[in-house]
DNA sequence: TTAAGGTTTTAGGTAAGCCTTAAAATAAAC
DNA sequence: GTTTATTTTAAGGCTTACCTAAAACCTTAA
């Protein structure tokens, strides 16, 4: 038992980085440490730990970016983890709101073949439950042009894409109001000085904050009524 | 990322302790450090570790046995591995003999609902492709009374129930040679000084390591010719 | 009963990933 | 340009799980 196993870690920091680079942008130390709730001090150490690894760009003060190598290594994380949670939902029946963090430990912990098995036998998925897609077998990603709820302007329709980046606590909360992927909603109004949302969602109205809101990924609506 | 799944050393030792004490004997610290493929010095300080959590039981210069709290917990381990195993086999598609080093992993990365879900999903099934029987979720085990390989006569008729305990290197050699469970055999003659068994299977006489032998369990064919 | 062989302990290390507290460097905002 | 906030370094520690080498200790069988 060597423990290479022990590459959850690694796998972790590199999954949250491509979460929060998203676009081009570097992913700040303090928003890493913040999610994998770690110190800031352990982050930096770690950081450096990829970067020699060559797994992580770091630009001092500013943030860290994966490099190709990465990059290819967080997206086949991702693919396990969107995959796991196909089969956990549709085969297993399990909690829409729950799989994210029992893929989230699986992820670790399975091996190519048996990954692409699960891609066959689910007959290659495009999204996970929570609707972000699902990257190749090469690491190719598919581009997503929605936008965020919170860039929305009060009067817009649309349709809810996907929720990203995904917790638990908030799918909970969103499983709990019925705010998923593929319902219709209307942005009805913003309360004033950085107020909540309120969006009308199959007849009900909900006040959504500001943080929230950007964790939601909507698209135009179709047919605007 | 407090790490508490890295259980997994724990776990493996739990469940190679289970394995080799089988009946009431102790297992040697030399053995699991073997088996683990550690030194006997970190067996041995692991051991002293989980005495203190109260899930071995150690007398010195003899060996080492599962309280009652780490039976449980080798259990649930076993339980999970031999569900992932036939999910595998059978729903993958992906070769009896590496399903049990795949399984090896995610049976540390499997949470009880998940468990229990694919329990169901799967019908609840008796026993791993490789015939050894799935312990029940509250952590009874099934008796098994077969009879190993090597302690049958020259002359005797049978057929293989199980191998165990399971590693890949055996199940690769068995896979190769469709040495299987559910196939009948004839132990032909035994050469001396301790030598190989001489098995007919399949119309296919095998030479087998006595060490081989012990990992092959027969009951007596029902129906002998 | 003594020697051989297996088992355990002791002593001294390593590496990964975490922690805290405190000081220094830099960027951003005023 | 100075202040303030963020980021990085430094320093010292901790835990788990591994390692080797050497000494000490039991068990057993000749
Ligand atoms: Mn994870
Ligand atoms: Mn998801
Ligand atoms: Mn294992
Ligand atoms: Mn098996």
């Amino acid at each position: 038992m060597k423990h290479e196993s022990f590459n959850e870690s690694i796998e972790m920091y590199l999954k949250t980085v491509s979460e929060l680079a998203a676009g081009n942008d570097l992913a700040p130390i303090s928003a890493l440490a913040e999610r994998l709730g770690v110190s800031t001090v352990s982050a930096t150490e770690m950081v450096h730990r990829l970067c020699e690894k060559g797994l992580l760009d770091h630009t001092p003060y500013k943030g860290v970016s994966l490099t190709e190598d990465g990059r290819r290594r967080a997206q086949r994380v991702i693919r396990r983890h969107r995959l796991w949670e196909c089969f956990l939902v549709d085969y297993l029946n399990l909690p829409w709101e729950k799989v994210h963090d029992y893929a989230c430990r699986l992820e670790h912990a399975t091996d190519t073949a048996v990954t692409e098995a699960l891609a066959a036998f689910l007959n290659n998925p495009q999204t996970c439950p929570h609707g972000n897609p699902i990257p190749s077998a090469d690491g190719a990603v598919t581009a997503v042009r929605d936008t965020a709820l919170s860039d929305l302007q009060p009067g817009d329709h649309g349709t809810i894409t996907r929720i990203h980046p995904e917790s638990e606590l908030l799918l909970d909360y969103l499983a709990a109001r019925h705010i998923l992927p593929g319902q219709p909603l209307e942005f009805e109004e913003l309360a004033p000085f950085n107020g909540p949302l309120m969006i009308k969602i199959d007849g009900e109205t909900h006040a959504l904050g500001q943080e929230i809101a950007a964790h939601i990924f909507t698209e135009p609506a179709h047919d605007t009524l």
